[in-house]
DNA sequence: TGAAATGTTGGGGCG
DNA sequence: ACGCCCCAACATTTC
C-alpha cells in the first residue's frame, strides 16, 4: 500500500505542508501531478507562461525526486478519469493534498473526495497557500472582516500571539514555522523514474516569457514600502508567480516580510483577505460584493476595449501597463491600479472584462486577488474605494514616472508624431463616470424599494 | 492605495 | 499705518 499526495498549486518539495503530513503518514508516499484537462482545454493561448511554468516546476521536482530514489506520477486528463485509472494501477490507501479554495477547485476535489470514499480512501487536506484561511481571522463574533485593515490587525495579532524560536534560535511565529518535509524523505516510495510527457503532449507550445526569479535580493523587500509605487524602479520582488504556483513557501517569505517590511507583510495579508472573501463569499466572481452596483449601464464600446488592450489609449501611463502585460505577463501593481480605474471609470466599461483580460494575461493571475482588485478599483468591492475616487492618468504619470523612464521602455513612439491624441478627455469623463454612477446607485435604490418597501 | 472644488490664511504690493 | 486686493499655500469639503 502507497499514499499518494497530490501536488496542484504547491510545486516544491521544501515546506510543504501536505507533502509534510503524507510523508509522516503510515505509507511510502508517491507524488502525482495532473495537468487538468479541464482547465488546459479552455486556454485560448496554446503558448500560455502559466503552462510552460508549471511544466518547468513539474520537470524540475521530477528530478528532485529521482535524485531521492522516488519519482513522479505526471498524467494529463480531466481529475476523475485520471483517478480512476489511479485506482487500478496502485494499492493506494490514503491520499494527501493542500486545500485549494477556489470555485473550480472546491467542486473538483469534491468529486475525487466521494470516488475515493466509495474505494474506502481518505482525502486528507491541508492548508499550505496562505498564512490564515477562512475562519482563522474573524471579527470577535465570529464574522468575516470585509475590510482590510480591521483584518490585517487582527492578522498581525494571531501572527505575533505565538512567538517562538526556529532551528538557528531566532524569533518566528509559530505559524511560519517550516515544514521539515525532506527530513522524512526516505519515505518516498521507492520506483524506477517516471516519465513526463513533453508540452505538446497536451497540446501547448514553449512560452518565451521570461519567468521572474524566485531568489529576490533582501533589498529589495526591505525598501518596498519606499520603491513600490515607481513601475521604472526595480521595486517589487515580482514573486507572484511562484506565491501563485507554490514554487515558493508563502512561510517563508512572510517571516522575511515580518523582520524587514511590514508594507511587504501588508501585500502577502491582502493575498489572506481576498482569499478569505473568495471563501465566504463565491459570489464574487462574476458579481459586485456590494449588490447595488449591479446597476450601472456599462457603455461597453468594444473599440475603446480594444484600444485598451492593445495599449493605445492615447495615455502613456495606461498604454505602458497594457503593453508590458502583453509583452511580460506581467504589470507593475501602481499601474494595475491605473489601468483598471480606467477602464471601469474613463471608458465606463464592466470591470468584469477588465478582470477576464488580467486572467487571461497575467502570469501571477489569481482568482481571488484579480478579482478583490478588480472590484476594489471599479469601487463595487469590499474596502472598496468609493466610486468618486477616480485615478487622474496624467497625474499618475507625473507623480510615479515623471521622467518617463517606464512608459518609454514600453511605449517606444512616446512623445512622438505617432503617438495618438488620448481617446477621452479626462475632465468630460471624469465627469461622465461621476453621472453614470451615480444613476446607477439611484436605480438601485429604486429597485430596492420597489422589493421591500418601507414600512409606515 | 484620488482628485477637484472650495474655503481659509497670510504675506506683499499698492494707493 | 491701514485697508484692499491678489495669490500662493495650505486645509477642508465634495465628488
Amino acid at each position: 500500500m502507497i499514499s499518494i499526495f497530490w501536488f496542484r498549486r504547491d510545486l516544491r518539495l521544501e515546506d510543504n505542508a501536505g507533502l509534510y503530513k503524507a510523508l509522516k503518514g503510515p505509507n511510502p508516499v508517491l507524488p502525482l501531478f495532473i495537468f487538468d484537462a479541464e482547465i488546459l482545454d479552455d486556454l485560448q493561448d496554446k503558448k500560455d507562461g502559466r503552462v510552460t511554468f508549471i511544466h518547468d516546476a513539474i520537470t524540475n521536482l521530477s528530478q528532485q525526486l529521482s535524485k531521492l530514489g522516488s519519482s513522479l506520477i505526471v498524467r494529463y486528463g480531466k481529475p476523475k478519469q485520471v483517478w480512476e485509472e489511479l485506482l487500478k494501477e496502485y494499492a493506494i490507501n490514503k491520499v494527501y493534498t493542500n486545500r485549494d479554495t477556489e470555485s473550480y477547485a472546491i467542486s473538483r476535489d469534491q468529486q475525487i473526495k466521494d470516488l475515493l470514499k466509495t474505494n474506502n480512501i481518505d482525502l486528507l487536506t491541508y492548508k499550505d497557500h496562505i498564512i490564515f484561511e477562512k475562519g482563522e481571522v474573524t471579527k470577535d463574533d465570529g464574522l468575516p472582516y470585509t475590510v482590510f485593515t480591521p483584518f490585517s490587525r487582527k492578522w498581525k495579532a494571531k501572527l505575533a500571539s505565538r512567538m517562538t524560536l526556529d532551528q538557528d534560535g531566532k524569533p518566528i511565529s509559530y505559524y511560519l514555522k517550516s515544514y521539515p518535509t525532506l527530513k522524512y524523505a526516505d519515505n518516498f516510495h521507492n520506483c524506477d523514474p517516471l516519465p513526463i510527457m513533453g508540452l505538446h503532449d497536451i497540446g501547448f507550445e514553449r512560452s518565451d516569457l521570461p519567468f521572474p526569479k524566485k531568489s529576490v535580493a533582501r533589498k529589495i523587500i526591505k525598501a518596498y514600502s519606499e520603491q513600490r509605487d515607481y513601475p521604472a524602479v526595480n521595486g517589487t520582488s515580482k514573486l507572484g508567480v511562484h506565491y501563485r504556483f507554490g514554487t515558493i513557501s508563502i512561510r517563508e517569505k512572510a517571516n522575511h516580510a515580518q523582520h524587514l517590511n511590514e508594507t511587504y507583510l501588508n501585500e502577502l495579508i491582502w493575498r489572506d483577505f481576498y482569499s478569505t472573501i473568495l471563501a465566504y463569499f463565491p459570489n464574487v466572481v462574476g458579481h459586485p460584493f456590494r449588490l447595488k452596483y449591479d446597476f450601472i449601464e456599462w457603455r461597453d464600446a468594444e473599440e475603446d476595449f480594444e484600444k485598451w488592450k492593445e495599449g493605445k489609449t492615447g495615455y502613456p501611463l495606461v498604454d505602458a501597463g497594457m503593453r508590458e502585460l502583453a509583452e511580460t505577463g506581467y504589470m507593475h501593481n501602481r499601474v494595475r491600479m491605473v489601468v483598471a480605474s480606467f477602464l471601469t471609470k474613463h471608458l465606463l466599461i464592466d470591470w468584469r472584462k477588465g478582470e477576464a483580460w488580467f486572467a487571461e494575461k497575467l502570469l501571477d493571475f489569481d482568482l481571488a486577488s484579480n478579482n478583490g482588485g478588480w472590484q476594489w478599483a471599479a469601487g463595487c468591492g469590499t474596502d472598496a474605494a468609493p466610486y468618486f475616487r477616480i485615478f487622474n492618468p496624467e497625474s499618475q504619470l507625473k507623480k510615479f514616472d515623471a521622467k518617463f523612464v517606464y512608459v518609454k521602455k514600453w511605449v517606444p513612439e512616446f512623445a512622438t508624431a505617432d503617438y495618438p491624441e488620448p481617446m477621452v478627455d479626462h475632465k468630460f469623463a471624469r465627469q461622465r463616470c461621476l453621472e453614470v454612477y451615480k444613476a446607477g446607485l439611484a436605480k438601485a435604490e429604486q429597485q430596492n424599494q420597489n422589493v421591500s418597501p418601507k414600512k409606515k
